[in-house]
DNA sequence: AGGGGAAATGTTTACGTAAACATCGGCTGG
DNA sequence: CCAGCCGATGTTTACGTAAACATTTCCCCT
């Protein structure tokens, strides 16, 4: 419970170096500037910026005239100390460096201006639990209504404790349902659906390139890819791990290339995907022909990897929405529910993947 | 000039539903309620909370016990009407489908965040005049001290009327040097660089596939490129246009892979060179054996291409770094100061690039 | 024509903070 | 021993807005 107490400005005095020309005009026009010129009271002035009913077409069209001419801009400050809501959205996550985070702050963005709400960005440098509990803390002072958390929920936990009370959380990318709202999309079903899909094509078993340990997303795709080998009676092959970047996939293809009975692989994201196809083409090992290779996430560049990549559609978009509309439900107060929402996902089947080699 | 004017919302009143359990806690506590708890007065808590001096340290621990009970946290509405600040800044980007601008938007908010402001976010979804005029006047209300515009001039150009007057700009992307202060990456220099290393491996030419029409960063690459031709004396093959997409690299690959004297090709980003790579790949043209391909941008995927892709590499991280400070600068009053800076670019060398074959 | 009432507009007040100014008390130095 | 002063703390006030309440205006109907 730090951060409530600044440190003083090195600065010192906000005055301008003396003598200098007022070359900044203070502060804009106030509503008691523009009720002046209009001739009303601010209250009119209120009711126009706020398109309340209850004014005169003439006066409306004064008070306008006024705003215009001042160059009025309502004080977003004073606004929200008067009404107690700012109509911003905090955002935490950790980095823009997944396409995931990307989209689904992107859409968030894009929901939340439609509703009217601004999104403020709160990012965290580096996953330890000081520095979320840190971020959580700014948060507090920041002017923000509900929070929309993209991350894993385990870093979250020590957090809460600084979150302001009152403050509305929804989590992307966690298994907490228990606790807070968290929208997330069904990596089970898409992961699912990846591997059925190389069964039905005819391979024995299907390898799995994970992400990293430390990984929810990480984590439940392996679970639900050791799921589905183990339903359908299958040899669970050791895991391969990687870091979800493109240089860890390599290195990964690069043992895998050496298994002579690998003929599927379910990477579990795009990234590795691109690294283990890059790895396999080096080792001579053709795909889909000899190995086939699945992704998860369908980023953009997913068609033109060669070749072609199959994967798993996340549509982080909705993902987005749904964060949006769950905060604003629960600042709305018409619900405080928990729970998970699941976004579906769905396999894009390219070129990456064929029956396997006939022995 | 429209947007100052909100329509009212359909909810109505903001009564909750009568009856209902006072769930909402209402506000939080105040400095009043700090300070009544604290036997103190409402400016000593002021002061603790801001760590102003001037305050015994018995005091000071005896005004933080009492903001910990109560869970205290400024009101940062109230902060700000009395400041007349807001510590924020506001980033208006039409997309976060491009590498540059995420990259950018990370490195402002870290920055941001570093330097006690925060970050808001004001997507365009559509970059037309009237979407962007929008979202200036949108902005106008919204908390915050400084803008960061991540777009193309023209667009801008229309908005800008509907700034608030005071509001300091810095603009990432564009050339309007002389208007605002703009910081960019060297990509002229980037481009001579690439275009003078494939000339140095011996190519008699250099292909271009550039990036949209609209774009000033495609037009710079595309003006960058034929000066250094032309200075070498050397032949200006017809460009060919994708649209910054892998797909669209694609078609054009598969237009170039069909010219028997194109050698070399530079690529106006990472994402078209991926397509570019897999046309020539189908179309049995081996890189760089028969045609050397080079990027710019340097995604973090380019090593992993098939071959890793020698590209430019452009220091986004940087370019959000010094936007942060020259906003803050502005907001600071210590220059007004136009102009461009540029952010060197420096050409990172892979395997996607060798001497021609001989004839 | 007068009364009733709704619509239009004005006035008061509070939101939470922090600057500016006021006060209080104790210590120093002549 | 007291004037003077400084450091610690308290009091007043304003920031710009909008809800709640008050007043004026004007129209319609009997």
């Amino acid at each position: 419970m730090d951060g409530i107490v600044d440190t003083p400005r090195k600065s010192g005095g906000r005055t301008a170096p003396d003598g200098a020309a007022p070359s900044r005009p203070k502060r804009g026009a106030s509503m008691a500037d523009v009720a002046r010129l209009a001739g009303v009271s601010a209250q009119t002035v209120s009711r126009v910026s706020n398109g309340y009913p209850g004014v005169t077409e003439t006066t409306r069209q004064q008070v306008l005239a006024a705003m215009r001419k001042l160059g009025y801009r309502p004080n977003s400050a004073a606004r929200a100390l008067k009404r107690g809501e700012f109509r911003t959205i905090g955002v935490i996550l950790f980095t823009l460096s997944t396409t995931g985070n990307v989209r689904t702050l992107e859409a968030i963005a894009t929901s939340a201006a439609r509703e009217g709400y601004a999104v403020t960005l709160l990012p965290v440098a580096v996953p330890t639990q000081d520095e979320v509990r840190g971020a959580f803390t700014r948060l507090g002072e920041l002017a923000v209504d509900a929070v929309i958390v993209i991350m894993e929920v385990h870093l979250l936990d020590a957090a809460t404790v600084s979150l302001p009370p009152n403050t509305q959380v929804v989590v992307a990318d966690s298994d907490a349902g228990d606790r807070y709202s968290v929208v997330d999309t069904d990596q089970a079903g898409g992961t699912r659906a990846a591997v059925r899909h190389l069964l039905d094509l005819g391979h024995r078993t299907v390898w799995h390139l994970a992400g990293p340990e430390e990984s929810f997303a990480a984590q439940r795709r392996a679970d639900a890819w050791r799921a589905t080998l183990t339903e359908a009676g299958r040899e669970v092959p050791e895991m391969v791990r990687g870091d979800w970047s493109a240089e860890s996939g390599y290195r990964a293809g690069l043992r895998i290339a050496e298994e002579p009975d690998c003929t599927a692989v379910f990477a579990a994201n795009d990234q590795m995907a691109l690294g283990l196809l890059r790895a396999l083409h080096e080792k001579g090992r053709a795909v889909p022909d000899d190995v086939s290779v699945i992704g998860f996430d369908d980023i953009p560049e997913a068609g033109s990897f060669v070749p072609p990549l199959t994967t798993v559609h996340q549509d982080f978009a909705e993902v987005g929405r749904r964060c949006v509309q769950g905060v604003l439900r629960q600042i709305r107060g018409e619900s405080a529910e928990r729970g998970t929402t699941l976004v579906p996902t769905r396999l894009v089947v390219r070129q990456s993947t064929a029956p396997p080699p006939a022995r």
